[in-house]
DNA sequence: CTGTTAGCGCCTTCAG
DNA sequence: CTGAAGGCGCTAACAG
């Protein structure tokens, strides 16, 4: 049996207030009383019972973090840079991973709506309805979006700009001198990033006065994040007689599965064709050549979300900060080259 | 305000206990009294305050799960596997990534051994002294260790099998004929698989009647997870004018390091080098040559160190299995090949 | 099968 | 600056 408060009060002769104290309002005690106090709880090994604590409080100094997978290297860097603020803050991470699966995420959502089980959600590029999102939203539990946009203001958000993200790797291939240009895409219509690439792939296009073969455009549902599926799209891609001359594809992984199938088929690159990734994973810049990609700021995310969440969380009322866009930079190694002939 | 049981005992016109045993054993409750309370608490939004529960029943329903970072692609696989199992038994994880800080593991510690903040604690490879860790199996706490061993058998682990897998590769590299196989390594002495893998090495060595110059055998202090120290000890030793003709590289990532460092060299691989990696990540497939590798079971070992958690978990007295070697096996691609000449 | 009752361990007024 | 006292919301005997 653990010690509780009222054994440290009868050893430090005080009472269970002023131990209560000693833990919660130093500064209200008298510095003799302080250290009977902690010098009882040293010898008893006394823990607080975070239960009882909040049970009074309200308070579990937890976040959830709420995402669709952690085997994703941007996602997983976020995660880190959202638990090293978390941490200085005296705050402790709930991991909720929805792995694409809408029953789960709805029972996570089930589960946070429950009282103290957390104070505050980090919700990160999950792909379920936004109605579901509101769920949440509606509650009392302050809510920060990271990747991710429902239609209410009350919601704040940080976005990394895909659409820049996009644009860029596509305005660089224009200037190379390619007209045909495929996007490879997630087809998830909540999937906010999917969305964004979308729109910057289009308006590059538009503001080169070029206007891009629709078939070129292939979405891909992956909806769990487990399956790679791109490879027969890619395939087939490159089957076409007028196959692209080059391709923006949804992030590294996925360029890297681009660089699989030119093995195979005797393709070069960026000779036969020219590779954009994004995300900047650690294996963009090993791979021969080196791939063309979009940094993205995973840490810096991470890091105004849980700082906005905190925020949110010491002060309820104060005015919901506008959307954020953080800007993403096009990184061009070699994958990208201009068209041979 | 949320409704409390009291107001859904009032609305449904019984008293709490009824309600409470509606919610953890409706069995014994009548069909009628049971579906009046659902109703009610359907009516109401009713959802049980978790916190006022845990001080009642001491259980929080909550796992810890210590890593030293989720950014590597062997640990994120196996959390997503212990999540998976969890949840399936209405546990939730709380994360605890110590960055190979031993503060901050301290500090993740000290929390754990809180009251009421986890049920149980599974620990993946950590970097901190055994000591440290040893706190946590004194106490109350069930504790299942990943890929980390302690001298007490009080405390269940499982290891995935690092003796073999840096065997196997080093058995393979003696097969083709190499005689001067370098083995990158981590230096971290309480990183358990680095030991394993330096045993294996040596073990291939020795059963192939050679003895390995020592002076290939590099070791990399990388205690915090982040910084890619690797490139300066992979260009030292394949400028020596009697560089070996194979690497073992600790992991994958680090073997792509190598394959930069080759490039940056005019080395070819497997050529004028061979090459090994571990854990068989996404890009060593679509790396050129492919990389040679070994397959290590994560899910599996996520799934397992769950499932023997909850086990203790539910039944504390149960004789602790003994140690569990997962097997590991290595996968032949284009990075090695026959010595040149 | 159901209600009454007594805490779980802590924080927080309110008096002193 | 300190103590006494009440209650946060729930569960688990126990008695009916």
């Amino acid at each position: 049996m653990p010690a509780r408060m009222e054994d440290v009060a009868r050893l430090a002769g005080v009472s269970t207030a002023t131990v209560s104290r000693v833990l919660n309002n130093p500064e209200l005690v008298s510095d003799e009383a302080c250290r009977r106090v902690n010098e009882a709880i040293r010898q008893l090994d006394y823990r607080v019972n975070l239960a009882a604590r909040s049970l009074r409080t309200n308070q579990t100094h937890t976040v959830a973090v709420v995402l669709p997978t952690i085997a994703d290297p941007v996602i997983n860097q976020m995660v880190e840079a959202i638990e090293d603020v978390a941490i200085t803050a005296g705050y402790t991470l709930l991991l909720c991973s929805t792995r694409g699966d809408a029953a789960r995420e709805h029972a996570y959502i089930e589960l946070l709506t429950q009282q103290t089980v957390a104070d505050g959600v980090l919700y990160i590029s999950p792909r379920a309805d936004p109605d579901t999102v509101l769920t949440l939203a509606q509650g009392a539990m302050p809510l920060v979006l990271c990747n991710y946009l429902v239609e209410n203001p009350a919601v704040p958000c940080l976005l990394m700009d895909h659409v820049s993200s996009a644009y860029q790797a596509t305005a660089h291939l224009l200037g190379l001198g390619y007209r045909r240009i495929a996007l490879l895409n997630l087809a998830a219509p909540h999937y906010y990033p999917a969305r964004m690439r979308l729109d910057g792939y289009l308006r590059a296009h538009a503001e080169a006065g070029i206007t891009p073969d629709p078939t070129l455009r292939v979405e891909i549902d992956r909806p769990t994040y487990a399956n790679n599926d791109w490879r027969g799209a890619i395939e087939t891609l490159l089957a076409r007689p007028d196959r692209p001359g080059a391709i923006v594809a949804f992030n590294d992984e996925v360029a890297l599965e681009v660089y699989a199938v030119c093995r195979e088929r005797g393709l070069r690159i960026p000779d036969d064709l020219s590779v954009t990734g994004c995300d900047d994973i650690l294996s963009s810049r090993h791979v021969d050549p080196p791939l063309t990609t979009v940094r993205v700021p995973a840490r810096v995310q991470g890091e105004r979300a849980m700082r906005l969440l905190l925020k949110r969380l010491t002060r309820p009322h104060q005015p919901i900060p506008p959307r954020m866009l953080l800007p993403v930079d096009l990184i061009v190694r070699g994958s990208t080259g201009p068209p041979a002939g």
